[in-house]
DNA sequence: AGATTATTGGACACCATTGTCCAAACGGTC
DNA sequence: GACCGTTTGGACAATGGTGTCCAATAATCT
């Protein structure tokens, strides 16, 4: 783009240490979020790597493997950032209605917002038939996993009396649902949104949570 | 495919009547929405209207603007069907939550599950950045407007004493989310759900919606 | 330094696709 | 039957992409 190819790329190296595989990781993945598998151009992955394409090759032999690793990867990692965000879910709150509006407003930022799990999922959804098994594997580590850590959380919460929850699972699908309500199908081209927005967002949607799972005042 | 070229097509044309147009506008749509812009060939949109790949450069001149005539197509359509759906929302209710069961039942069936709401929605998503104006287009006829009316209908039933909502349009989105919330991701691969899990979820759904904004039993 | 390995750029064959042009065949209409 | 607009198939150039091969070059290891 801007000529940097005749200047024997100096600043670009100091290769080995980080190895180019990931930058061809990295940049694969944005080009094939950005365009999808079909659209997507070896090409452009390579000079967005500041590689060369005949490397990609090398690593991945295949337009297709070089996919589905990128897939990987980007599904790990997904996956690992629900794992340390459900970790933070309130266990014994002193106010539930406020800690659990923190935890939302986390969860949107994290899950629904958060630019590269918007990128991931619309991936998935756009390549579903392409390539099933990615988009099971997507679902287990991703949407599957969240719903039933949560449920289990919830459960806990509602053996502890927080709650009154006769179906954890249902309810996390909903408190998920609820939550999303309004990013679900607005985050896909604009990502970016304001913080304040979040905010309210997440305590609209636990207020109403509360109150469909919230014990009756005078019931045990 | 099956050698119909040599034949000289009789059973393929009565043409004159139907307008080949009809042909490629549906032909394309099952196309493009299966295979996206850039995967979609035009070859195999005019073999599988049964048509001239010449027809369709004479009648639209372009990929572009077959794309756009297809998918304004779709979203008229989305959008009447969505119409005529809410049009279905009870007015005075003898059993609310019986009728608002039926009703999350009948949405899901239009346009959660329905297998060309859902593969409307996919290609939107899938080329907003390409098509950003298309992307407005569809946010305001479909689920800009579902939310909309729905918040009126809702409205009313506040008004008429069914429900206690503060903000209409909040509890509207809330609605649709609940009652999407097991469908979501799902339906985007494999849309055929089986009657019953339609209606389980839909009821679950209104079960959670009626406890957050059911007027309390002794208050006014 | 010498050997080994990764990387590079460039040329190449191959293929699919877009969009154009055109002459021939076909559809109704007068 | 003659006329006019549509449709058709096929040829065509141009483009852009994939994947391969290879010789030269740079980095790393011993």
């Amino acid at each position: 783009m801007d000529g940097d190819k005749e200047v024997k790329r100096p600043p670009l190296g100091s290769r080995g240490q980080c190895s180019k595989v990931l930058a061809v990781l990295k940049a694969a993945g944005e080009v094939f979020c950005r365009d999808g598998f079909a659209g997507a151009s070896i090409d452009l992955i390579a000079s967005e790597a500041g590689v060369s394409r005949q490397t990609i090759y090398n690593h991945y032999g295949d337009k297709e493997r070089l996919f589905l690793a990128v897939l990987r990867d980007m599904i790990e990692r997904s996956a690992a950032d629900l794992f340390t965000l459900i970790a933070t879910f309130p266990e014994r709150p002193r106010d539930l209605e406020a800690e659990l509006t923190d935890f939302a407003a986390r969860y949107i930022r994290s899950c629904v917002c958060n630019r590269r799990t918007a990128s991931l999922r619309k991936m998935i959804q756009r390549e579903a038939e392409r390539f099933p098994e990615l988009f099971a594997t997507w679902r287990e580590n991703g949407p599957g996993k969240a719903a039933g850590t949560l449920a289990a959380c919830l459960a806990r919460l509602a053996h502890s009396g927080y709650l009154h929850i006769d179906d954890p699972d249902l309810a996390a699908r909903q408190f998920i649902a609820l939550v999303g309500a309004d990013f679900q199908g607005s985050c896909l081209v604009d990502e970016s949104r304001p913080e304040e927005e979040i905010r309210a967002s997440a305590a609209a949607a636990v207020r109403t949570f509360l109150r469909a799972f919230i014990p009756a005042e005078g019931a045990g």
